[in-house]
DNA sequence: CACATTTGACCGAC
DNA sequence: GTCGGTCAAATGTG
């Protein structure tokens, strides 16, 4: 479902024939959520959604199409006009007064000893909230060390959010476009941001949870600036984190990428055990705009209207995942 | 000087 | 005993 998104973000810089195939999967995914809300009569909202995504999608492929194989658009009856607006490095939008001030200092970040930290940042600079990386851990079975941040307001407010972000081992190997996992925990309780403050009334429920939430987040190396965002519907990695103390991510998944993509586009991938587990965590959620704001090198993934899709589907994945979770 | 990162050590869970 | 998560002193940067 929502998951499906995630493919939009397959279309950053450099489209490829795997991305288009992302695409092309996640638009059928969506194709199918469509059919099911319009089958319910009581998720009118979640609807129009689903025709968003699903426009989005064939924009998203229409592009691709045109970009990648001159015009070789099969199935796509897309408007066409992929109209590629590019996402400015957005300067704290929705910020408070107080996150501005303190995102500057952010910026100001210090490269003390240097190594990893270039990457860390790359993997979480591009934050709505303020983490502060507070432990790196060499992980067993993992050959990428994993980073721990926590939000800055930790003292100041008492705000129990952190994150986890890891590389994948999976891509880098060949692609040398690293994909990065992060795991969420907690609750920003800070609300620095505006959306932070609204997203947690809509994420009430596992707020003390602790419950962990998941995306995926693909850099290019330095050439591209291809860069795509997973939701937290890696159903393995997900899962494990939530059952288990978060394990490192399974190393036995063999096509990095595009095999965390997979089980979000394609249909009838035991969503519902994932969502119910690990839902969106309105953090999450909220960290996917500032993803735009700081792409990498002026790149842009993918307009602001599809950003909206993605806020706006977070919201409606609220009720598809309580119908979910009490399947009929 | 203030603040963030680094990194070894510590602690708890399994 | 091993492993993962966190702490805190040391260090670097603006």
């Amino acid at each position: 479902m929502a998951l499906t998104m995630v493919s939009l973000a397959a279309i950053a810089g450099k489209p490829t024939a795997a991305s288009a195939q992302l695409v092309a999967e996640g638009r059928e995914s969506a194709a199918r959520l469509y059919a099911l809300l319009v089958g319910s009569s009581a998720l009118h909202g979640p609807v129009g959604l689903a025709e968003q995504i699903l426009l989005c999608f064939d924009r998203a492929l229409a592009k691709l199409h045109g970009v990648n194989l001159a015009g070789a658009e099969d199935d796509d009856d897309a408007a066409g006009n992929g109209n590629g607006r590019k996402r400015k490095p957005g300067r704290g939008r929705g910020l408070t007064a107080a996150s501005a001030a303190a995102s500057s200092k952010r910026m100001r970040v210090s490269n003390a000893g240097g190594n990893g930290a270039r990457i860390e940042r790359k993997a979480t600079m591009d934050d709505k909230f303020l983490w502060r990386k507070y432990g790196q851990k060499e992980i067993k079975n993992s050959k990428h060390p994993r980073f721990y941040y926590r939000c800055s307001y930790k003292d100041d407010h008492g705000c129990t959010a952190t994150k986890q972000v890891q590389q994948s081992e999976t891509a880098d190997d060949d692609t040398a476009s690293p994909v990065y996992i992060i795991t969420y925990f907690g609750e920003h309780t800070c609300r620095h941001g505006d959306d932070a403050a609204a997203m947690v009334v809509d994420g009430g429920e596992e707020e003390d949870q602790l419950s962990p939430a998941q995306m995926v987040i693909s850099f290019a190396s330095s050439n591209g600036g291809d860069a795509s965002v997973s939701w937290p519907c890696s159903g393995d990695d997900a899962q494990n984190n939530s059952e288990t103390s978060h394990e490192s991510s399974p190393p036995e998944a063999p096509a990095g990428e595009e095999e965390r993509l997979r089980p979000c586009t394609a249909a009838g991938v035991s969503d519902e055990p994932i969502m119910e587990s690990t839902p969106p965590a309105p953090e999450l959620l909220a960290d996917l705009k500032p993803m735009d704001g700081c792409l990498l090198d002026g790149e842009s993934l993918f307009g602001m209207d599809e950003l909206v899709y993605f806020h706006e589907l977070s919201a409606a994945l609220g009720l598809l995942d309580r119908d979910w979770g009490a399947p009929v």
